[in-house]
RNA sequence: GCGGGCGUGGCGGAAUUGGUAGACGCGCGGGACUUAGAAUCCCGUGACGAAAGUCGUGGGGGUUCGAGUCCCUCCGCCCGCACCA
């Protein structure tokens, strides 16, 4: 395992004794914290709020260096925060339900829950040994009743308020484990474990209507200023507003099913109508259905649809496949015109109506199919400077604007007036007493489905009942808990198999009924833990409205990208329910968010294709080349790309062993210092060396510049040496950077602050060093005795003070037991946790001004060229 | 497939708004101290070149007095895609 380089025990090394302890160090500050309570937040504290939160983990069992950077990064600000006056909630709990609980309950016989809080205990024990400036006195499990009690009131009052739907979805069947999967679960079309083909099933199941707020959360976005731009992209994208019409196209009743006489589609590009060639509807759609019911062939094309995963990319890149079902569609400006309709694998349900008109020269999907069933394609949009007469399309589809042609009554529009005229047109036309077409606003976005199949989640309270249907369980039986009494001997859910649970009295009309048995989405948990964390106690309701009012929208929300969408969004639309509900008075819980980048690592692989762990490996160099042995048996290891820490390629690194062999802060400085945060940080061994030795070199500089500043005035002086002016200058330069990149979260760029400002007062007391050494001949500044800094005037004394003083607190928020050590070295009596962020004098900062050519001088003598 | 992002020395990266590219760290080379150094300190370190100098921010093109930064295009890598959290 990774040790730091050690000092030869047999020696008596004079150094040793000067060595920072980390060990020793951070576990006794850690105590004194605690022990002082001082970070435990006051909520009628009067200074001014500042939240800062980082995502709370899913107790997987073990903390993996991705939180070791999360955390440190939230500590960082909250730290930084703390001592520029503010009053700094910075909470912590745990994601506590989900499905590794159950998989751990079915692969190693033990209970969920025991799991779950066996692996909280373990990590938080972890988070504490990182020294984070955290208040656990406000510390939240979901899996907690005394949570989750409080999710389920507020899905009643959801429910209550419109935002609750029931509807059927698409789930993913395990045939042979007779169970639902989720997509993760789904591997390359068969069940995960039983190898078998999934199919897809329709269950009932219940939503949360999020696309009720589709408008606002999209115009929101706006305003949304301390996020980082790609995320409100993606959420603009993923919300999906697109303005567009829809078309009823009537089919041929000579050849529709019984019952059908129309197609309803959506299109974005009704000035292509001209150029369709086919209609194509999910294998799910009705019509698909009607067409199927005396159509074995078409009923087998179906089946074949349905056997497979339900994920989007899955769909999407599977082989475009199409079913001609023999029904003809009429083209709604040529009653003569029939386009076929296909049954096809790459049109979802979800979006628009399930339906399309395809026009394949001006889509690529629609391209690729008809050139695969021969259905050949008209061009009807001809692009800016190509000549229309010449203008085919073979393999590529045009998808841009342009002139309209082949369009009959289109032709020479541009593409926004020919939209304009299709719209105009059908608008007024008639259908079976209805417009033929409507302008409508359409969202991909979809609702959220929150049911799932599964014990280990929080129960949905509702009551099925035959004669009352879907009662919701009387507020004064919440929460309704889990049974513990549940095995995992058999595949599905257990609250279903659980033999008493599900049966209870209906609360309307007292029959027999069924409790539901699905459970929430995981998401649900997590889409209102940071309101939850303004006020933990209250246990009559999910939130204290002053508190939760005062303390939200949280300031700095950090956490990794992957999280861009679904969980932000669904945390957007959640606060926005409750303040439908009455439960908060905000619809932006996150001010401030900023997402992290990865830790990676580089990979180990045996010969026999086995992956090593860094741990396991010794790496040296050789020559200009690196080369890595197996430390167990000298075996030699091929060096691999630089992953993704992951336990299938076996590359990670566990933060336990790098706090024991160097310490919290070296972890917390590592992380920070070697890559700009919203990127991937690479974890080498060097990189942590690096850091181990820059903590012992602190240390270093803060002794010697303690005991040159001996005797320095109390008083500041009336004027100051060159030399001590300089390092006033550096001092303040430093400070004035650290702040302004602190704010940014540039950590990396802090950190280079601080190397510079240590190697600058290394310098000066490297020089008084010499100075010294020319006086006594010992050379070292260190030295003890009487001369010790007698070169030293006392301006310059003060200013190394200063200066020293200003250090320790610019490295604190990043390392602070090594800090607390330092600070009290410089004798306070205070913790640095507890200091106040220096003041930067901006006088110090001033330049000293360089005479620069004048640049705009270039503009005007440029006349010789 | 769709959506989003990233690309700068040997490596991680720095560079308000377009204005001296390479701060800081790692690595490497040299030196000092040392019985020793994987500790510490000092010096050097983009490439080519003896030098003057020339080239240089993934490739190609463009805008501009001036481009790492803005635009187009291509390539490579990464993330998300609704039941992993």
């Amino acid at each position: 395992m990774a040790r730091p380089p050690q000092q030869p025990k047999t020696f008596a090394n004079p150094m040793a004794s000067d060595r920072y302890n980390a060990r020793d160090a951070e576990a006794r500050w850690q105590k004194i914290w605690d022990q002082r309570g001082i970070f435990a937040t006051r909520n009628d504290d009067p200074r001014p709020k500042y939240y800062v939160l980082e995502m709370f983990p899913y107790p997987s069992g073990r903390i993996h260096m991705g939180h070791v950077r999360n955390y440190t990064m939230g500590d960082v600000v909250a730290r930084v925060k703390r001592a520029m006056g503010l009053n700094v909630l910075h909470p912590m709990g745990w994601d506590a339900f989900g499905m590794p609980a159950e998989n751990a309950a079915m692969e190693r016989k033990v209970h969920p829950k025991a799991w779950t809080y066996d692996n909280i205990a373990a990590m938080k024990k972890q988070l504490k040994s990182m020294g984070l400036s955290l208040d656990w006195s406000r510390e939240i499990a979901t899996c907690d009743p005394a949570y989750y009690k409080h999710q389920q009131k507020m899905f009643l009052d959801f429910l209550r308020a419109g935002l609750v739907e029931r509807k059927k979805s698409k789930v993913n069947w395990d045939p042979v484990d007779q169970t639902v999967l989720a997509n993760e679960q789904v591997i390359d079309d068969r069940g995960w474990r039983s190898g078998a083909l999934v199919e897809q099933r329709e269950l009932t199941q219940w939503f949360f209507a999020i696309t009720k707020f589709a408008a606002p959360l999209l115009e929101a976005l706006d305003q949304l200023e301390r996020w980082p731009e790609k995320v409100r992209l993606m959420q603009k994208n993923w919300i999906g507003r697109s303005e567009g019409l829809l078309v009823r196209f009537a089919l041929d009743p000579a050849t529709a099913p019984k019952g059908e006489a129309e197609l309803e589609v959506f299109t974005t590009r009704p000035d292509t109508l001209f150029g369709a060639k086919f209609m194509a509807v999910a294998p799910d759609h009705p019509l698909a259905a009607a067409a199927a019911s005396n159509n074995p062939a078409l009923r087998e094309f179906i089946e074949q649809c349905r056997r497979r995963g339900t994920s989007q990319a899955e769909i999407e890149t599977a082989e475009k496949l199409g079913f001609d079902t023999g029904i003809r569609a009429v083209h709604p400006f040529d009653p003569s015109w029939r386009l076929p309709v296909y049954v096809a694998n790459f049109i979802v349900m979800e979006y628009g109506t399930g339906a399309i008109f395809g026009c394949p020269a001006h889509d690529q999907r629609d391209l690729d199919f008809v050139n695969k069933y021969g259905l050949g394609n008209v061009p009807v949009v001809s692009p800016p400077g190509v000549d229309p007469k010449t203008f085919v399309i073979t393999d590529t589809a045009y998808e841009g604007d342009g002139t309209m042609i082949n369009s009959r009554f289109l032709d020479g529009m541009t593409s926004a007036q020919a939209k304009e005229e299709v719209a105009r047109r059908l608008e007024k036309e008639r259908f079976h007493n209805r417009p033929v077409a409507e302008r409508q606003v359409n969202y991909r976005l979809r609702d959220w489905g929150i049911s799932r199949q599964r014990y280990w989640g929080c129960p949905i309270p509702i009551i099925h009942c035959e004669t009352c249907g879907a009662v919701p369980v009387p507020e004064k039986d919440l929460p309704v808990t889990l049974p513990e009494d549940v095995t995992f001997d058999r595949p599905g859910n257990p609250l279903d198999h659980h033999p008493t649970w599900k049966h209870v009295a209906c609360p309307q009309c007292g029959k027999p009924a069924r409790r539901e048995t699905d459970t929430m989405d995981t998401f649900v948990d997590s889409s209102w833990y940071f309101e939850r964390f303004t006020d933990p106690w209250i246990a009559n309701a999910p939130t204290d409205r002053p508190m939760v009012d005062a303390w939200m929208p949280v300031d700095q929300y950090i956490g990794g990208i992957e999280h861009a969408i679904l969980h932000l969004l669904y945390s957007r639309f959640f606060t926005r329910a409750m303040k439908a509900t009455g439960h908060v008075g905000l619809d932006e819980p996150f001010a401030g968010l900023f997402t992290q980048g990865m830790v990676v690592h580089e990979t180990y692989r045996l010969p026999n294709g086995d992956w090593a762990a860094p741990a396991e490996v010794k790496v040296e160099a050789d020559g200009e080349t690196r080369r890595a042995r197996l430390i167990a048996t000298g075996e030699a290891v091929e060096i691999g790309p630089i992953e993704k820490m992951s336990k299938s390629k076996r590359n990670t690194v566990d933060p336990d062993d790098i706090i024991e062999a160097y310490g919290a802060d070296v972890a917390r400085w590592f992380m920070l210092s070697d890559s700009p945060p919203d990127r991937d940080v690479n974890w080498t061994e060097k990189g942590v060396q690096g850091a181990w030795r820059f903590v012992q070199r602190l240390w270093r500089l803060v002794g010697e510049a303690a005991e040159l500043a001996q005797g320095a005035p109390a008083e500041r002086p009336a004027a100051f040496s060159a030399q001590a002016l300089a390092l006033r200058k550096a001092a303040h330069r430093a400070l004035a950077r650290v702040s302004d990149d602190i704010e940014k979260l540039h950590f990396n760029v802090c950190v280079a602050h601080i190397y510079e400002f240590a190697n600058a007062l290394n310098t000066i007391i490297g020089d008084l060093g010499a100075q010294n050494g020319t006086q006594n001949g010992t050379g070292s500044a260190a030295d003890e005795g009487p001369q010790t800094g007698s070169v030293a005037t006392p301006d310059l004394r003060w200013a190394l003070r200063e200066a020293v003083n200003i250090l320790v607190r610019l490295f604190h928020p990043m390392m602070p037991h090594l800090a607390e050590e330092c600070w009290a070295l410089l004798g306070h009596d205070t913790l640095v946790a507890q200091a106040s962020w220096p003041e930067v004098e901006a006088e110090l900062l001033v330049e000293e001004t360089l005479t620069l050519p004048n640049n705009n001088n270039v503009k005007n003598t440029d006349d010789d060229k």
